[in-house]
DNA sequence: AGGAAACTGGACCGGTGAGTCCATTCCGGC
DNA sequence: GCCGGAATGGACTCACCGGTCCAGTTTCCT
C-alpha cells in the first residue's frame, strides 16, 4: 500500500524533501493561510505527524521552503550572470544571453512562489525579507555589477556606476515582465522572452556601450 | 457614545467609506485571510452587521477595496505622465518631473497596498488581476507611451517602439524600486526619488534621446 | 534476529473566524 | 413629533485548522 497517487515512496530518507515539494506547491496555490498541514502531509503522500517530526510547526516550514527556493534562485541566477565575464565575445550577444537567463529566471514558477509569497507574508515575518532580499537580490545584483565594472574597466563600456548601471540592467529585463506574466500566472514564451532581453540589451548598449561594435 | 478612538462618525452616510477604507488598513497589515470582518468593523467605528449590510460577504468587501484602490492608482498615474504632453519645455526636465512623479505612485503606501494584496490573491481571485493589470498598468503604460510617440514625432526622440520604449521607461524608474522599499516596508526619502528618476531620465535620454540638446 | 527510531492513521482538543439573528436604539425625512 | 429604515451589540452556529496523542506498523542498522 502507499503507492497511491503520490511518486512512489522512494529512498525513505528524503520524505523531507517531498515534503517541502509539497509544502511549497501547496502554499503557492492556496496561501499560507489557507494552506492546511493535512494537505500538505497528503500531497507529499506522508502522514501529519511526520510532517511535524520533521519540522516542528507549520511556521518554520514556511521558512524552510523559503530557505530551499532562495537558495536555488541565487544559484541559478549567478550562473545566469557569470558567463558575462567572458573578455573577449561579442558583447551584444554576451549581454543578450545573460538578460535571456536572467529573465528565464525571472519566469520561473518557483521564483513567482517565491515573489508571490513574499509579498504576502512579508509583513508578518520580517526576516524573510531579508533572507531574500539581502541574500538573493542584492547578491545578483552585485554580481551583476562586478561583471560590468570589468567591462567598463575593459573599455568596453562607457564609465558608470556599475551598481546602478546593474539595477537599470535588472530594470529593463524585469519592468515588463510583472504585466506580460500577468504576476505568474500566464507562462511567456520563449521567443517573447528572447524579445524582451534583445530589447533590454539594445537599450542598454545604446546608453552605455562604446561605439566599438 | 462611540466617538471612542475612531473619527467621530460623521454624516452617516459615508459608512460605507469607512468600512472600505479600515478594509483597506486591515487587510494590509494582516492579509485578507488573517483580517477578520469583527476587527475591520471595530477599526471602522461600526457593526459587524454594518459590514454585511453594505457589503454582502468579505470577498465583496475585497473586490470593492481592490476597485477603489485601483480608480486612485489609475488616477494618480495618469496624472503623473500628463506633463509630457507639453510640447516646449525642457525634455530632460520634463521626463525626469514624470518620472518623479510615477516615483512616487509607485512608491506610495497605498500603491504597495495594492500590488501586495494582488500578489497573495491573484490565484485564486483572477478577476483582481484582470481589473488592475488591464484597468491600470496598460492603460498607464498606453498614455506614456502615446506621450513618447508624439515626442517622436515631434523630433525630440529617436524612433522606437512607443509602447517598447513606455515599457522600459517603467522599468528603469521601478526596477529598483521593490529592493529599495524593501517591499513597501522601508519609506524612500524623497531625495532617493529624485536621483532614481533623474538616473531613468538620464539612461533614457541616451538611448532615445535625439542629440539635441 | 532484534530493537530503536521513524512512520502511519485517525481520533481528539481548543481556538478562531465567517456569517446569521434578533431585540433594541438611533436618526433623518415627512 | 412620529415612523421606517439603518445601525447596534452581542449571542450563537458551524466549519475549519493547528497541534497533540497514541497504539500499531514499517524500516533500518548492527
Amino acid at each position: 500500500m502507499g503507492e497511491a497517487g503520490t511518486a512512489l515512496t522512494r529512498g525513505r530518507i528524503d520524505k523531507r524533501r517531498a515534503i517541502l515539494d509539497a509544502a511549497l506547491r501547496v502554499f503557492d496555490r492556496e496561501g499560507y493561510d489557507r494552506a492546511g498541514v493535512d494537505v500538505i502531509a497528503a500531497e507529499a503522500g506522508v502522514a501529519k505527524a511526520t510532517v511535524y517530526n520533521h519540522f516542528g510547526d507549520k511556521e518554520t516550514l514556511l521558512r524552510q521552503a523559503f530557505a530551499a527556493l532562495s537558495e536555488e534562485a541565487l544559484a541559478r541566477n549567478l550562473a545566469a550572470v557569470a558567463p558575462l565575464a567572458d573578455r573577449d565575445g561579442d558583447l551584444r550577444a554576451l549581454l543578450e544571453d545573460a538578460g535571456l537567463r536572467l529573465v528565464r529566471c525571472y519566469c520561473a514558477p518557483h521564483s513567482w512562489t517565491l515573489r508571490r509569497l513574499l509579498a504576502a507574508e512579508a509583513g508578518r515575518f520580517p526576516d524573510l525579507l531579508g533572507l531574500v532580499q539581502d541574500g538573493v537580490a542584492d547578491r545578483v545584483n552585485e554580481a551583476l555589477a562586478d561583471r560590468l565594472a570589468r567591462l567598463v574597466l575593459a573599455g568596453r563600456l562607457r564609465a558608470a556606476d556599475p551598481a546602478l548601471a546593474a539595477e537599470q540592467f535588472g530594470g529593463l529585463l524585469c519592468g515588463s515582465l510583472d504585466r506580460r506574466t500577468r504576476l505568474g500566472t500566464r507562462e511567456v514564451p520563449e521567443e517573447e522572452m528572447r524579445e524582451v532581453a534583445r530589447a533590454a540589451a539594445d537599450t542598454f548598449l545604446r546608453a552605455f556601450g562604446t561605439g566599438e561594435l
